[in-house]
DNA sequence: GCTTGAATGATACGTACGTATGAATAAATC
DNA sequence: GATTTATTCATACGTACGTATCATTCAAGC
């Protein structure tokens, strides 16, 4: 019922989460079967109806669970920033945005790829529930920098920086996941994630400083 | 149903691709089934394993043709460019190359949407057939504009560069992703499409006439 | 020691899928 | 008009899936 499992032995509800993480990243959801998931696992075929109720169940916890440390790095960012100035540079905004979509790892072990493999795939899936699987949370984070950004960059209409933030998470999330599907042999993959999170900043500010579009 | 002319309709074959095309891009890859195919298409289930082998191979065949315009647009405009000058400003360039993704329209109704859709659905889509899709003809076009922007923007490394390009095709496509997937209502969808794409030309030619990033 | 309730296990059900097959049909050729 | 060729049709096969059911295990609570 509402009780939550505590049992002292490696928690299935934990690892069929953690094997539904990466088979959702690697596969996406209609790709992953829940036996994939529980063999992964090391768990029975009925666990994930026992735990979660539903496949589709069990991804939005994953969603969950993936998406919180994200969001909660963007806030304390944020909040770092307007605890300086209300009107901080463009450049940390769009830092303290996109960062922890390149820093931020779901307790895994390749890194972020996996976060932002699975937020594309929240984007992409054509599912209608896919939109409801990041949940409010996330919402209410975006409005926050939407606020931030409209007070530097005056003169953009709310739909165009609409359009502008979009385009921040497009960025990010598509470089994560190529990066992911095609890894570049004999290429440190830190490395090259790291030139990558550069090199996004450096992108995304300069197209966020944009002068608003002539209409 | 004894009398319809069947010669007036287009062949079975082209129907398939239409109503395949509308699918994949609606419901992904693996969200579509033959028989949703072949029902739409008016089409036997057996018609799409005749004209085109497999499933796969269907998509592949819908891939093409829909990409196949928007290289040719991209190219023509390429040549278009370089025909006036070995070095055209950043944003014509842009312009040259995202332009045709909101443009071409697959010989559908609702314009560029669903092409973008299906770019994105190749780009997402974790199967590894998904690569090989597009073909070689994008990569040849995308080479030529990597040189064309090479030239434009020294200082840039081809890695960095390389990371930009996909950076375009991020944009345009998650934003046609979301324009097609959450519609808004009340609203004409050619308008919110045009603004989305000055929108984009602003956003991205700022984002490309970034210096290079300090290493 | 027996009961209890959470957790797991084995398995069955109904459905949908991609594909293959062979018959039926239309159109073209001779 | 008969034969051939290219499609279209109806249908069957095997598989995989999500979910539901029910028995079993196991650690406490009394």
């Amino acid at each position: 019922m509402g009780r939550v499992p505590r049992v002292a032995t490696p928690d299935t509800r934990t690892q069929i989460l953690d094997a539904a993480e990466h088979l959702f990243a690697e596969h996406g959801y209609r790709g992953t079967s829940i036996r994939a998931i529980t063999t992964r696992a090391g768990a029975n075929l009925a666990a994930v109806g026992y735990h979660f109720g539903s496949k589709a169940e069990l991804m939005a916890a994953v969603v969950r669970r993936v998406i919180e440390p994200v969001n909660a790095a963007q806030r304390a960012g944020l909040d770092a920033l307007l605890a300086r100035t209300p009107e901080p540079p463009v450049g940390d905004l769009v830092e303290a945005f996109a960062g922890p979509l390149f820093d931020e790892m779901p307790a895994g072990d390749e890194g972020g790829a996996r976060t932002s493999r699975l937020i594309m795939t929240i984007l992409s899936d054509p599912a209608e529930e896919a939109r409801s699987w990041a949940g409010p949370a996330e919402d209410s984070v975006r409005e926050r920098y939407l606020a931030a950004f409209a007070r530097v960059l005056p003169g953009l209409s709310p739909e165009e920086l609409r359009f502008r933030m979009r385009g921040i998470l497009s960025v990010t999330a598509v470089d994560r996941l190529e990066i992911q599907q095609r890894p570049t042999p004999g290429c440190a993959s830190p490395a090259v994630g790291q030139a990558a999170r550069r090199w996004a900043i450096t992108f995304l500010t300069a197209a966020m400083s944009a002068p608003p579009t002539r209409t």
